[in-house]
DNA sequence: GACAAACATGCACAAACGTGCAAACCCTGC
DNA sequence: GCAGGGTTTGCACGTTTGTGCATGTTTGTC
């Protein structure tokens, strides 16, 4: 060992750098391996808890759970239903594409399903997911501006709108309330429609993951026919009667079953 | 030894040279090396810390780059001195107004202290501020789209600027990461100042609420002079030492204190 | 319940630190 | 040349900070 002198403050570099990669620390390794005694690691370690960098634990610290809590309280919220659609849906991602992805509770599953080191970029109005996103490796995320809609989830309007054409994405995720034979794809507001009905301009295809409950339904606002989808992703237990009119309808259906 | 004299200019390239080089340096051979004292050393390390080339730690000094740290772990830094200061920064709001938050954390935190009811339009580039603001009553939020800097944890660049520059806040907030009476204001990355003047430029009075750590030092990029600034909101137990140079540049400064 | 590992705490010592001060140095104008 | 003002440097002083050791306590495990 070169035994050089250890600054305390690189040293609390060290460590969390270390936290980092393994997610835990052992008071015995670090002491050992900084050649420093194990009292100066704890005194380290308990200043660092004290920062809210780490969980000092018995023999050691431990990373904190990446997510915050509000985005924590949503995780918990989306069932396994969503996760399933989720896993299905990034299978129509390539790496390298331009993907959009809506607001809504379903598209934020899929960007958490989507895959590191894929070199994707991610347009989005919604900054939940943005957030999501932002910092994971191989991830550009590019956020769509204007007037925030509180129970939509993410910008729309005028703006939203106008910024969206400015973009051209390889893959769009439309979220939607509701979607059948009929009535085609709906939602529950007009700005939400319009907003929907700007990406899906923007985009080179178009897919809809939605999950069981939402098929055979109808909502307000239309916000586009079957014929402009090119991937439907249903997820869990579709009723026969809901989904044989839109096959009757030549839509191609990704499945996704427990 | 040669024994030559050194300027100090020179004597600071090397250190910074050393500095990027090796990642840090220690007083005890920098005095060593260059056949000087400790104290001197002392002094440039001090120096150059102020000017945001390096963090000034005990021992010596490091180089910053990767010490920056994401959002996240800045979020947990800290947290009673920021809402302090945010109950003291929100003073300034008056109902009806539209405000400019920039990102940051002591920022989201004066997002949280805004009060309910007060017809505010808060316009930010960061998805987190406009995530704990949406919903909540007497809110419109407006989102600023751009590429998502996850550093920063706001969008920055080009667009970003652009889309300022077609609003017209009453009040900003601009985070930074240091602020001095000689440097003035300052941010650890170029596009994030380019960004947070363009907020400057958009907004009727311009506020900087800062945590006490942050009061006397710099860092590598310049935002603004202090002359711009209408309020200064510093947190926690400022030392004289370091608050005499802002209050003799004339400045009005709110001290928020436990 | 016994035992060892991990821990917090107090203490002592050395290293690093900030500050005031005086000497040495530089530049400038007479 | 030299007098004056500003800057830089090293030294002395007292203070703060980091570290390891000794002590007694808590925690996990068998």
């Amino acid at each position: 060992m070169a035994n050089l002198p250890i600054l305390p403050e690189e040293r609390h570099r060290l460590i969390r750098q270390r936290l980092e990669a393994q997610g835990r620390v052992l008071a015995v390794d670090l002491a050992r391996d900084l050649n420093i005694s194990e009292d100066t690691i704890r005194r380290d370690l308990r200043e660092l808890a004290a920062l809210g960098h780490c969980q000092r634990v018995y023999g050691g610290a431990l990373r904190l759970s990446p997510a915050s809590g509000d985005l924590q309280t949503r995780q918990r919220q989306n069932p396994e239903g969503k996760a399933l659609v989720a896993r299905r849906a990034v299978g129509l991602v390539q790496p390298g594409q331009v993907l959009f992805l809506d607001a809504g509770s379903t598209n934020r599953a899929i960007a958490e399903a989507l895959p590191d080191h894929a070199d994707l970029t991610v347009i989005t109005n919604a900054p939940d997911i943005a957030l999501a996103l932002a910092g994971r490796p191989g991830f550009t995320v590019i956020q769509v501006g204007g007037v925030l809609n509180p129970s939509v989830g993410g910008t729309l309007g005028a703006r939203a709108v106008r910024e969206v054409a400015d973009y051209a994405a390889d893959l769009c995720f439309v979220g939607v309330c509701a979607v059948s034979a009929e009535a085609g794809l709906r939602c529950f507001s007009l700005e939400d429609a319009e907003f929907k009905r700007a990406v899906i301009a923007a985009s080179r295809a178009v897919a809809v993951a939605v999950t069981a409950e939402k098929v055979g339904t109808a909502a307000s606002f239309h916000v586009a026919d079957l014929a402009t989808i090119d991937h439907l992703i249903v997820g869990g237990e579709v009723p026969d009667a809901a989904l044989a009119p839109l096959l009757d309808a030549g839509l191609a259906i990704l499945q996704a079953a427990a």
